[in-house]
DNA sequence: TTTTCATATTAACATATCATAATATGTTAA
DNA sequence: TTAACATATTATGATATGTTAATATGAAAA
């Protein structure tokens, strides 16, 4: 307990920058999918549950061709899945680890 | 604990989509900055400690250009800090927030 | 004061992203 | 089968980003 360093470390998270390494281009990609206002917005509306484009159009203001090229996108980068049923798509979080992570963006950021 | 719902609801990390759209330009601005291979690395270096351009040259793999751009936008967009001494300028990570971030994504994505 | 080292800025071009409009596809109901 | 609704795709132009090379600034050592 007498070093600064040692409290230091007690106080810090810790980090590994070589696993990081072998991980900053997938992480990198997963943060750039999610690095716009209604991304992000669309990632929260359905770590809340499943929901098709028509109610995520309501709930964002987004244009559908906007929304639909977003979820394509998102699909594409791994973050939701998506499931027709009928006539409706329904999209979900692909991955729980990514509702951990919105959790997390959220209590840090939006106080 | 009889509903898969009322289950389902203690398993989810609580999420207030309202909390997050009042911030998710914010947000975004944040993770867009971060979402860049060397500019990831970058900020793992940077929760190690404070660090000269030099040091930072020979951790992570970009030219020096390409490190003061990217050292300066993510000064603009807060990420970072800097200070000069005497012939160096030591760049560190500006918001202990930041650290917290890294250190949630490294315990996600990089096992 | 000149040289050297550390860092920043500028220019230029390729590629990616954003936003919008128009059109196409797939599904259900009439 | 046609009409209506839900979703996806394509095209286009504006803006942002990534990358590299060249040059400029600023501090310290010779």
């Amino acid at each position: 307990m007498k070093s600064a360093k040692k409290l230091n470390n007690t106080q810090l998270p810790k980090i590994s920058v070589a696993k990081m390494e072998g991980a900053c281009q997938e992480v990198s990609d997963l943060l750039r999918a999610l690095s716009h206002p209604q991304r992000l917005l669309i990632m929260g509306h359905l770590t809340q549950g499943p929901k098709t484009v028509t109610e995520l159009t309501g709930l964002c203001a987004v244009s559908q061709s906007q929304l639909s090229q977003f979820l394509g996108r998102m699909k594409a980068e791994g973050l939701v899945s998506s499931e027709r049923q009928g006539k409706y798509q329904y999209y979900a979080v692909a991955d729980k680890r990514l509702v951990q992570l919105m959790a997390v963006i959220q209590n840090i950021f939006c106080c």
